[in-house]
RNA sequence: GGACCGGUAGUUCAGUUGGUUAGAAUGCCGCCCUGUCACGGCGGAGGUCGCGGGUUCGAGUCCCGUCCGGUCCGCCA
């Protein structure tokens, strides 16, 4: 038997038994005329004692760390006990042992805190894979993963595997796409969502669905962002919004209980799309701290101060407790705003000092009346610092909002072990595409529009107008998930393609089976899908999803460990027809 | 498609206005050590300074190009 317990169960009731163990040896200590070994394994370690003749056996043999030992000893209480393992009252004193094999010196050290960088980890991936706290983030996904499965199996939601290879959409991100072997200069395309075959099951009756499924992509990455992902998909039939909201609210506190150990008791805090753009500057807010964007036009305008007078909009922010800033920090802050991703002109700052005075760089065009009336029109109290951007509407307000986040961090507002979690509902349906000069689905085709804002598809006036049934669930600034109440009528869905500006014969051609779907006995449904990787990403308190993915790719799109992609051969392409 | 940062020993990094034989830590190898658990002590090996070109008496250092890695913008229905 080449193991009666694991590395990580050994404990003092163990005491005088015989025991084998296996597992990687990660450290060696000798100390002449013995040694010991800390040999690991997925459980834990455990230390090993040899003394006498396995010492001396030990001395004649090639040892290295990352060789495979195994080993049969008696279980001892440790004279020094190391508090720092669970293992640590008992070592083993070893009366056999076998190197089942050889490792070469790894080129990273397999701790905690390993010596080795990212790419390295990567390329040896299977090495990092065995460091403690890379196999606790895999953990975390496999516990997400079944609090999940747990909590939708408990609410009749039935797993359907849906296909891989599949057809090419014109919305949307771009498509991975496989050729046809065997219908020459045809192309597969890899689902970037089950959205069409959930609703498809709706229509076949299976009313509640659910898929922990990958997803892809072929868009550029970020640190949460890779090209294949996944999702946890879900759709339900006979329901309205509300339902939605409901049950993956408790989803979203179960998971947060059985892994967290988080009890969410109250409702989640519910937002429209306009109130979080107007009050935090975009659609994902994270509400852990307050802090929010105060629209200054009315006071800050025709004072004579050209900037904010030329400017579409002015923005103020109040941070707490900054009125102590110096003036290096601020030229600091005023050069973070100007850089090209922001790419605002400047930064206005008023200083609500402790002592009642106010200090401002817009001294020379602003009383302090007026100055006091902008630091009540931005919540702000003696000690704060107002930070107020201006310019061009949508950049400023994206500006503020970074701005805000910016100081959040700076502040330490952002607790990443504090969760807040909201529900963004009622999302514009379309937007603007000025590149293709057309409107695009907000959330996609297949969402429907506000029932009351079903007349206004005829009146392309009132586009920007309308609002969908589609709602976020947005956690701590992320996006963790997104879904919508579907169209369910081929009428409707054809008044969709159309004002997407699809010809009937395109959206036949793309769409053809779901619109002949929507021919029989379709019912009301809707869904949702939340990226399982950034959930859980969050829930682990990093901000890339890298960390918690077994092979993630590079920030190239590369596998460095596969070197992949990679040519194929003259033969292969041939066969393909994709020979140039 | 674009911006910024980085690439020097197996690894993580330092390297001054361009100037002798490019350093440290850690890892690795050897010797010593009976209670360590970041063991300790002594000794040793280990370098195409990412690659190509240029400036210069002289380049790890300056310039141009390129490749690789990271972060971000665009993009991600």
């Amino acid at each position: 038997m080449y193991r009666t317990h694991t590395c990580g169960e050994l404990r003092l009731e163990h005491n005088g038994q015989t025991v084998n163990l296996a597992g990687w040896v990660k450290t060696i200590r000798k100390f002449g005329s013995i040694t010991f070994i800390d040999l690991r394994d997925r459980y834990g370690i455990t230390q090993l004692f040899f003394n006498d003749t396995m010492n001396a056996m030990l001395e004649a043999s090639p040892l290295g760390r990352e060789f495979v030992l195994q080993i049969t000893g008696v279980v001892l209480e440790r004279s020094n006990k190391n508090a720092n393992i669970p293992t640590g009252d008992i070592e083993i004193d070893v009366k056999e042992y076998a190197i089942l094999n050889a490792s070469e010196t790894p080129p990273f050290t397999i701790e905690d805190h390993t010596d080795g960088g990212e790419e390295l980890r990567m390329k040896y991936r299977y090495l990092d894979l065995r460091r403690d706290t890379v196999r606790k983030n895999l953990e975390l996904r496999y516990q997400i993963s079944r609090a999940t499965r747990n909590f939708l199996d408990a609410n009749n939601f039935m797993e359907v595997e849906t296909p891989m290879l599949i057809k090419s959409t014109p919305e949307g991100a771009r498509d991975f796409v496989v050729p046809s072997r065997m219908h020459q200069g045809q192309f597969y395309a890899l689902p970037q969502s089950p959205q069409l075959f959930k609703q498809l099951l709706m229509v076949a009756g299976y009313d509640r669905y659910y898929q922990i499924v990958k997803c892809f992509r072929d868009e550029d990455l970020r640190a949460d962002r890779q090209l294949e992902f996944t999702q946890i998909d879900c759709e339900m039939s006979f329901i309205n919004q509300e339902d939605i909201l409901e049950t993956f609210e408790k989803m979203t506190k179960h998971i947060f209980k059985e892994v967290k150990g988080i009890e969410i008791s109250e409702a989640l805090p519910r937002m429209t799309w306009e109130y979080a753009m107007k009050h935090y500057g975009n659609d994902k807010p994270d509400i852990r701290f307050d802090m929010t964007l105060k629209n200054l036009n009315t006071i800050a305008k025709g004072q004579g101060f050209p900037v904010f007078d030329n400017a579409q909009t002015v923005l103020g922010i109040a941070a707490s407790n900054c009125s102590e800033y110096t003036r290096k920090q601020l030229d600091e802050l005023t050069e973070w705003v100007k850089r090209p991703q922001l790419g605002m002109k400047g930064l206005v700052y008023i200083k609500m000092n402790t002592d009642g005075t106010i200090k401002s760089s817009v001294d020379k065009f602003f009383d302090e009346e007026k100055l006091k009336q902008m630091a009540i029109a931005c919540h702000a109290v003696a000690g704060d610092l107002i930070l107020i951007l201006a310019g061009d509407e949508a950049l400023t307000r994206k500006a503020t909002s970074e701005l805000r986040l910016e100081m959040g961090n700076r502040l330490g507002l952002r607790n990443p072990n504090e969760f807040k979690p909201l529900w963004v509902f009622d999302f514009p349906l379309f937007e603007y595409d000025a590149e293709e000069d057309r409107y695009i689905a907000c959330h996609h085709p297949f969402t429907s529009p506000k029932p009351e804002h079903i007349t206004w598809m005829d009146d392309r006036s009132k586009y920007n107008d309308i609002r969908a049934n589609a709602y976020d669930l947005v956690i701590n600034g992320t996006e963790i998930g997104g879904g919508s109440i579907r169209i369910f009528n081929k009428a409707l869905q054809e008044k969709m393609f159309e004002a997407l500006g699809f010809t009937k014969e395109e959206a036949n051609q793309k769409f053809g089976f779901l619109l002949s779907a929507f021919e029989y006995g379709t019912p009301p449904h809707g869904g949702i899908a939340l990226g399982f990787d950034r959930l859980c990403a969050l829930l682990g308190g990093s901000d890339s999803i890298r960390d918690y993915i077994a092979f993630p790719k590079n920030n190239a799109g590369r596998d460095v460990m596969l070197d992949a992609p990679d040519v194929i051969d003259a033969k292969q392409k041939k066969e393909l027809g994709i020979l140039n």
